[in-house]
DNA sequence: GCCAACGTTGGC
DNA sequence: GCCAACGTTGGC
């Protein structure tokens, strides 16, 4: 099982807009570096909603719904979009703060390449962020 | 609103 | 192929 995390701007996309949804077409990305983590995403894998810029949290777990497919939002080939669907609210949103601080996330991706805006997550920082978040 | 980081573009 | 200029993202 591989995890991930995506951001969102809550102006542009938001966490309770999603929930309200259910699911949703993550389109949009425009960088390669995310555009081939879309391509890794498998049906079944779980992905943290993270809000960038405003209430900068994670809020939430999503589940991959449907493999990558062509960006509904261009003709370009390059670029490619998957189909998030709702999983889980975190009981207690998950600061970039509390991630800083905390010793097995302080080297999360969010962190050392703050532009990236789809990345893989290790399993542990997953279950970290998910137990600071249900705790 | 500012600025650091970093990706992209285009001239050479 | 290099690199300066420029644009965008996102934290503060």
């Amino acid at each position: 099982m591989q995890y991930w995390l995506v951001k969102s701007e809550p102006g542009a996309y938001s966490w309770e807009r999603f929930k309200k949804e259910g699911k949703t077409v993550w389109d949009g990305v425009r960088n390669y570096q995310a555009r081939n983590n879309l391509k890794e995403m498998k049906k079944g894998n779980l992905v943290l909603f993270y809000h960038s810029n405003e209430g900068m949290a994670v809020q939430g777990i999503a589940k991959v719904s449907r493999e990558f497919f062509q960006d509904p939002g261009t003709d370009d080939a390059r670029w490619v979009s998957v189909e998030l669907s709702y999983y889980q609210e975190l009981k207690h949103p998950v600061s970039l703060q509390q991630m800083k601080a905390d010793s097995i996330l302080e080297n999360i991706g969010l962190i050392r390449q703050s532009r990236l805006s789809v990345m893989p997550l290790k399993v542990e920082e997953f279950d970290r962020i998910i137990s600071l978040g249900m705790g």
